[in-house]
DNA sequence: AAGGACACCAACCGCTGGATA
DNA sequence: TTATCCAGCGGTTGGTGTCCT
């Protein structure tokens, strides 16, 4: 059997900004062929670029169905509490962002919000205070040694604690300490998310447990929403259809069946992730060996 | 007016899993 | 079965415009 050929010459093709020509000739491609093997298309169009540029190109700035305006508040929270529950699954997240492109999404993350949450107080990898982080960082110190030891008997190579923050007090004590804390939160919390929700009642199927935290960002853009996550319905009856409305961070979550409304939309999508989370705890037990505790 | 700092974002890079020959 | 390619993804970079001193 013979091999595929190259899709290009990478030495050869053009890289860096799109003309306005490049654009039609893609545009033109499109429209008489459709979206098909990117490979062929510098060829077909009569483009000097790797396909895998020319699809980059149409993906995030010329598909006709892109919004090129700037985000809406309501979208800004969106980003920022799927970004809470799920962290930089960036193309996930742009998924229920209608004409939104992962990269729209991504760098304004990263040149907005992110800026927004820290001047506001709020650690963006963790979306809490950082004063909580810091009284966290002091009660972590007497979980960390022991969770230690059981690693140290899986790699046989000891961590040593203190010499890695002597080194990290060479650079910079309080920046780096607040990384590590950070990572080692960050890391807490998904493994929290893949324990709770691995002990969930079959009742609660579509059950979401974001997680709840100090901070809403809501709270600087509307009034009185709610805040904490409820997994009883809103009537306090659980009708026998199942159909029913439950609450979390503001978040309404409609358990409709085959229901394709926003809410139901981000609770199939996060579900998603959570399953994601509950088959590689699955697959390999002993990753989550000693934390299911938290 | 000049130039340095900063913000923004399009595009690229490198990795991964699935498809393919 | 295996080597390679493709598409998708997240992280990073570089060019450009704007602001500030």
């Amino acid at each position: 059997m013979g091999r595929r050929p190259p899709c290009c010459d990478k030495s050869h093709v053009k890289k860096g900004s799109w003309t306005a020509e490049e654009d039609a000739k893609i545009l033109a491609y499109v429209a008489s062929h459709g979206i098909g093997n990117w490979t062929l298309v510098p060829q077909k169009a009569g483009l000097n670029r790797c396909g895998k540029s020319c699809r980059l190109r149409w993906t995030n700035y010329l598909r006709p169905d892109l919004k090129h305006d700037s985000f809406t508040p309501h979208e800004e929270e969106l980003i920022l509490r799927y970004h809470q529950a799920i962290g930089s699954r960036w193309s996930l997240i742009a998924k229920q962002l209608p004409g939104r492109t992962d990269n729209d999404v991504k760098n304004h993350w990263n040149t907005k919000l992110k800026k927004k949450l820290s001047k506001m107080g709020i650690d963006p990898i963790t979306h809490k205070p950082f004063g909580q982080l810091l009284s966290d960082y002091g009660n972590i110190n007497d979980i960390i040694p022991q969770k230690t030891r059981s690693s140290d008997q899986r790699h046989h190579e000891p961590i040593d604690f203190s010499r890695a923050e002597s080194s990290l007090t060479m650079i910079d004590p309080f920046q780096e300490q607040h990384a590590t804390m950070n990572l080692i939160t960050a890391h807490f919390q998904v493994i929290n998310e893949a324990a709770s929700s691995s002990t969930s009642s079959p009742e609660s199927k579509v059950q979401v447990n974001l997680p709840s935290s100090p901070f809403i960002w809501s709270d600087y853009l509307v009034g009185d929403q709610e805040q904490e996550c409820t997994n009883e319905p809103e009537s306090g009856i659980l009708p026998a259809s199942g159909e029913h409305t439950t609450t979390c961070n503001g978040l309404v979550i409609d358990h409709k069946k085959d229901s394709l409304d926003v809410a139901d939309t981000s609770v199939s999508f996060v579900e998603s992730i959570l399953n994601q989370d509950r088959e590689i705890q699955f697959d390999f037990p002993q990753i989550f060996d000693g934390y299911s505790e938290y």
